[in-house]
RNA sequence: GCCGGAGUAGCUCAGCUGGCAGAGCAGCCGCCUUGUAAGCGGCAGGUCAGGGGUUCGAGUCCCCUCUCCGGCUCCA
C-alpha cells in the first residue's frame, strides 16, 4: 500500500503496518517522538496498522493535536489513580478541554484538597509504571460485561448505533469505553497538575445524579506547565473583584446580590466610558434615548417575554390589583420600538438609530452570579437601528466601523463571527437568502477576516458577533449586530415609502461593550487595574516631599484641577518612598513630586506609573498640558519620552 | 436553582482533638520632615455572617437561613 507524507513523498509498506513502524522507516527520533498520528485527516493511535493507501502526519509535540490527545489520556490517568485510591468510584466522562481535562466520577464522598493531592501523586506513580494504552474493538455483549459495575458506561453503551465500532482502551487496571486516541503509553503524562474539583451533573441534566468532576492541566513541557499556571496566578492578579476593592472601583453588599455598588472612583470610569460613547453616537446619527425602567405586562405580553421569559424578570405588586403586573425592563428593545411607533414614520427619517444606556434587571439564579460579569442589575450599550431592507448593508459597515474605532481606542484585538440561519426560524428562505446576503456583504465589504457560524443564527435573524481578546489572551464575546424580522411584525412597525405605501421596516439590535458592568470587568482585568490616562479614576497624584511643600503641592493640584485634571494630593505626614509605594500600588499614571527645588523653580519631578526611579523635571505647565493632551486623545500609554512600559 | 467549599477586625490570614479571640497591613494619636515602592512608637478596632440547638462551657460539634467562591445549567 501507498503512503503519502506531509513533504509530499510517497512510500510503500506491507498492508498492516503500523503507523508507529511507518515513523521508525523514517528515523527513531521520530518513531519516539510520536505520539498519535493522522490518518487521512483523523487521528489516531501510532499502534493503529494501516489498511490500505493513505495520508500519514506523525503528529509529536509540536502539533497542536497532539496536546488534545495527550490531555485526554491524562484524564485516563487520572481515572486511573482515582480507582486506585477509591475502587468504588464509577467513571463517568473524561474528555480533553482547553488548556487541560477533566473526569467525571460517581463517588459518595466527594474529593477534598487532600485526596486531589493523593490523586496525584498516584498519578505520577501510574505515569511511571509506563503502561501502554492498548485499544480493543469490541461487541456490545462483551462490552456489557467489561463494564457491569459502570452503570454510566453502560448508558453510554446503549446510545451507540448498531453501525459504530465499539472500542475500549486499556492502560495497565484500568478500563475505559473510549473512543480515543491516545498517546502510546502512560509514561508520556509527565508535566500535569490537578487543579479543582466540582460538582456536574450526569450529561448535565440538573434531573440526573450529580458527579465530581476532577479539573486537572497537563502540558508537553515543564517550561509549558509552569508558563500556564504562571498564567493562571497573573488571571488571579487580574480578578477584577480583587482590583474592584483593592483600587476602590465597586463592591457588593448581602442585602443586594448581583449589583453593585459604584464607588467614586468606579463611577469616574463607568461614566467616562457612557459620556464616551453618548458623544460618538451622536456623532453618528444616533439619538440618544432613555426609556422606563417599570413597565406593566401589555408591553412584555406583546413582545413575547411574558410568555417565555417572566421567571427571569423582577415582578412589582401593583397595589391597586394586588396582581403582580409590573416589571422591571430586562431588556431596552421593546420599548425602544413603541418609541418608534410613536409617530407616522416616513422613508426619509431612515434609519432611525436610538441608543440608551438605561437601567436593566435580570433575575438571574443565584448559582450563576459572578463579580461583576454575571450580575443582576446592569446597564447595556444598547442601540436599535430601524431601516428599510436596502439600507442593511450600508448602515451594517457603519456599525461594523463604530464596534473597530470603539475596540481599536481600547487596545482591544477582536475577532468575527458571521452566524446563518438556524434549524428553527421564523421567516421564508427568500427572505433569509437576502438577509444573509445583505449582511455577509457588508461584513466583506470591511475587508475583516471572519469565521461562519452556520445555524447559529437568532431565530428571527443571522447576526455578526465579535470577540475581544484582552491582554492575557483570553476571548469575551461583547459586541453584536442582529438583523432582526420578527419584531417590526409582532409590534407593526411601518414606513410609508417613496411610493406613498405603507411599508415594513427591519431592525438592527446592535451593542458594542455588551453591558457596561461586564466591560469594565474585562478592562481593568486586560489593564491589570493600570488604565490609561483618560480612563484613570486618578489621574495625577501630587507628593510633597516634605511639610514644607504643602502649599505649593496644592497650589498645583488646584491648577491641574482647573484645565480637568483628576488629581490629589498627598500630603501626609510619610516619606515619600510611602507615598510612591501607595500611588504605584494604586495605579495612578503620574506621580508629581515636588521638592524643595521644585517648589522654589516652580517645577515638578514627574514619576510614571511603572516606569521606576527614572524622573523627569519639567514645567508645571508643560506637565499640565502634556496630561491634557493624552487625556484628550485618550492615549493608551502612559510616559512621555518615547516608548515606555506602562 | 442544583452539587461542593468557604465566611474570624476595613484588608490578608492564624486560632489543634470544645476551655479567657490573635498577627501583619490599613485607621487614629504622637515623634520624625523625609528626594523616587513600606521611618519609629503608641492606641483603638470583633454579636467569630445571622438564627436555633447540643454542652458546665461553642469561633470550634449539629440544624436552618444569608452571602461569596468553584462548577453544572443559563447568559450581556
Amino acid at each position: 500500500m501507498q503512503v503519502r507524507l506531509p513533504d509530499g513523498s510517497e512510500r510503500r509498506y506491507p498492508t498492516g503496518t503500523t503507523v508507529l513502524e511507518v515513523a521508525e522507516s523514517i528515523g527513531s527520533r521520530l518513531a519516539r517522538a510520536a505520539l498519535a498520528a493522522k490518518v487521512n485527516g483523523q487521528v489516531v493511535d501510532v499502534a493503529r496498522p494501516l489498511e490500505e493507501d493513505a495520508t500519514v502526519e506523525i503528529l509529536t509535540e509540536k502539533s497542536s493535536e497532539s496536546l488534545d490527545v495527550l490531555r485526554h489520556s491524562a484524564a485516563h490517568v487520572l481515572a486511573t489513580a482515582v480507582r486506585r485510591i477509591r475502587p468504588e468510584a464509577r467513571i463517568g466522562f473524561g474528555p480533553a478541554i482547553e488548556d487541560g481535562f477533566y473526569y467525571d466520577f460517581e463517588v459518595a464522598e466527594p474529593f477534598t484538597p487532600e485526596d486531589l493531592k493523593r490523586i496525584e501523586e498516584e498519578m505520577a506513580k501510574v505515569a511511571e509504571a509506563d503502561d501502554p494504552f492498548e485499544r480493543e474493538v469490541v461487541d456490545r455483549a462483551r462490552a456489557r460485561e467489561l463494564f457491569a459495575a459502570d452503570p454510566l458506561k453502560l448508558e453510554r453503551l446503549e446510545e451507540l448505533g448498531d453501525g459504530e465500532v465499539i472500542t475500549v482502551y486499556r492502560n495497565g487496571p484500568f478500563l475505559d469505553l473510549c473512543r480515543g486516541p491516545h498517546v502510546p503509553d502512560t509514561g508520556r503524562i509527565k508535566h500535569f497538575k490537578l487543579l479543582n474539583t466540582a460538582a456536574a451533573y450526569w450529561r448535565g441534566d440538573s434531573n440526573r445524579q450529580t458527579l465530581h468532576r476532577i479539573y486537572g492541566t497537563a502540558w508537553h513541557s515543564k517550561r509549558e506547565l509552569e508558563d500556564y499556571l504562571h498564567r493562571l496566578e497573573e488571571a488571579k492578579k487580574r480578578d477584577h473583584r480583587r482590583l474592584g476593592r483593592e483600587l476602590d472601583l465597586f463592591f457588593f453588599h448581602p442585602t443586594a446580590p448581583g449589583s453593585a455598588f459604584w464607588t467614586h472612583r468606579g463611577t469616574i470610569i463607568f461614566n467616562a466610558l457612557v459620556g464616551w460613547m453618548v458623544e460618538v453616537l451622536l456623532e453618528n446619527g444616533y439619538d440618544i434615548v432613555k426609556t422606563p425602567l417599570l413597565f406593566n405586562k401589555g408591553l412584555w405580553e406583546v413582545s413575547g417575554h411574558w410568555g417565555k421569559y417572566r421567571e427571569n424578570m423582577f415582578l412589582v405588586l401593583d397595589n391597586e390589583t394586588g396582581e403582580h403586573d409590573f416589571s422591571l425592563k430586562p431588556m431596552n428593545c421593546p420599548s425602544h420600538h413603541l418609541m418608534y411607533t410613536a409617530k407616522k414614520r416616513s422613508y426619509r427619517d431612515l434609519p432611525i438609530r436610538y441608543a440608551t444606556q438605561d437601567v436593566l434587571h435580570r433575575n438571574e439564579v443565584s448559582g450563576a452570579l459572578s463579580g461583576l460579569t454575571r450580575v443582576r442589575q446592569f446597564q447595556q450599550d444598547d442601540a436599535h437601528a430601524y431601516l428599510a431592507e436596502e439600507q442593511i448593508s450600508d448602515e451594517v459597515g457603519r456599525m461594523v466601523g463604530l464596534l473597530d474605532y470603539f475596540y481599536g481606542v481600547l487596545g482591544l484585538e477582536y475577532t468575527t463571527k458571521f452566524a446563518t440561519r438556524p434549524d428553527v426560524r421564523i421567516g421564508d428562505d427568500e427572505m433569509w437568502d437576502r438577509a444573509e446576503g445583505a449582511l455577509l456583504a457588508a461584513l466583506e465589504s470591511t475587508g475583516l477576516a471572519y469565521e461562519l457560524k452556520p445555524g447559529d443564527g437568532a431565530f428571527y435573524g443571522p447576526k455578526i458577533d465579535f470577540d475581544v481578546s484582552d491582554s492575557i489572551g483570553r476571548k469575551w464575546q461583547l459586541g453584536t449586530i442582529q438583523l432582526d424580522y420578527a419584531n417590526p411584525d409582532r409590534f407593526d412597525l411601518g414606513f410609508t415609502g417613496e411610493d406613498n405605501r405603507e411599508h415594513r421596516p427591519v431592525i438592527i439590535h446592535r451593542a458594542i461593550f455588551g453591558s457596561f458592568e461586564r466591560f469594565i470587568a474585562i478592562l481593568i482585568e486586560h489593564y491589570a487595574g493600570a488604565f490609561p490616562v483618560w480612563l484613570a479614576p486618578v489621574q495625577v497624584v501630587v507628593l510633597p516631599i516634605s511639610d514644607e511643600q504643602n502649599e505649593s503641592a496644592r497650589q498645583f493640584a488646584g491648577d491641574l484641577a482647573a484645565v480637568g485634571i483628576r488629581t490629589e494630593v498627598d500630603d501626609r505626614s510619610e516619606t515619600l518612598n510611602y507615598k510612591i509605594r501607595e500611588a504605584e500600588t494604586q495605579k495612578v499614571p503620574y506621580m508629581a513630586v515636588i521638592g524643595g527645588r521644585e517648589a522654589e523653580a516652580g517645577t515638578v519631578a514627574v514619576r510614571v506609573r511603572g516606569a521606576g526611579r527614572k524622573q523627569e523635571i519639567v514645567t508645571r505647565q508643560a506637565f499640565a498640558g502634556r496630561v491634557r493632551e493624552q487625556v484628550d486623545s485618550k492615549t493608551l500609554r502612559v510616559g512621555f519620552n518615547g516608548p515606555r512600559e506602562m
